[in-house]
DNA sequence: TCCTTATCAAGAATTATTCCAATTAAGGGA
DNA sequence: TCCCTTAATTGGAATAATTCTTGATAAGGA
């Protein structure tokens, strides 16, 4: 279900009377929620369409698009492949693991802001922190023996 | 000037005898040097253009590509826009203006060690860390008075 | 229920980047 | 120095993620 429109962050470009609440946008919405393995637009669209055939790949983007402008979703870009979409709102970085491709949400330890953790020059303003790691992810760390391999080459 | 090959890092998968030195890779790491204002491909492709009218866009994408993959020059990317580059090579964060749309090199002097900040669960591997920063750089956070405008809007 | 207006769907368009094939040139060896 | 092998360069075509366009549809307030 998405948050009710009072509850939404607003500001001044936002529709005054909040996201409208479609058919297409709760499906949307609930398939990022349904499950956190940051899927791109296409993976949306194909859970989505399972479950409502008539839904379009553009209505998917307008819709991820449309919720991350409302703040109920993260964009998640990596160098230039697809964005992909992420509904844990909490402050989080984001391992991007080289062998399986997967993206591991890791929590703050402790909120902290940026001038305590970076040592920043005077005069800049932040509004916003973005952390990413590149490495392997705990599946891919450390491998099950009984699955016999080793990780498989990185995706290049 | 290109570094000599033998100061290159090697791997495995870098050509035995370093980067072969063209006109167009001297050129365009030189356009990269001269001005360190994290320029995309069409800005260098231009600039080196104007020296070297010959050159096509597409050994600019080669070129930086190289210089990449040879460990001369970073890649930034921000959101979904053009892929910027960056001869800068000492460990620093970038911070992107909404205002003016400039990258900001922030040398991160007394960077905290991940496991510091995050809270990192067991068995993952980190191999590179990125940060990236998004607000408004010095100019922009305080505009010169003489200028007689406030920031203008951001670039959308 | 009706009306206004935002949203949807399908396909076309856009754009950053990569691929392709023919030509050119780097750089090691004779 | 000249030659030869091999990789790099060019220009144009191709690709792929995303956005745009237009007419049809539906949300939600009156």
């Amino acid at each position: 279900m998405i948050p009710p429109a009072e509850t939404l962050p607003k500001d001044s470009s936002a529709p005054k009377k909040g996201v409208r609440q479609t058919e297409q946008r709760k499906a949307v919405f609930e398939a990022l929620m349904a499950k956190a393995d940051h899927p791109n637009a296409v993976d949306v669209f194909m859970r989505v369409k399972s479950r409502m055939p008539s839904i379009s790949l553009a209505t998917v983007y307008n819709c991820l698009e449309t919720l991350t402008n409302a703040g109920l979703v993260r964009t998640v870009n990596h160098d230039r492949e697809p964005s992909r979409y992420c509904a844990n709102l909490t402050e989080h970085a984001h391992l991007f693991c080289t062998n399986c491709n997967s993206i591991t949400d890791l929590p703050l330890q402790n909120p902290m802001l940026p001038e305590q953790v970076w040592n920043l020059p005077p005069g800049i303003t932040i509004a916003r922190q973005e952390v990413a790691f590149q490495g392997l992810c705990a599946q891919c760390s450390t491998p099950d023996p009984a699955s016999g391999s080793a990780p498989s080459a990185p995706l290049s």
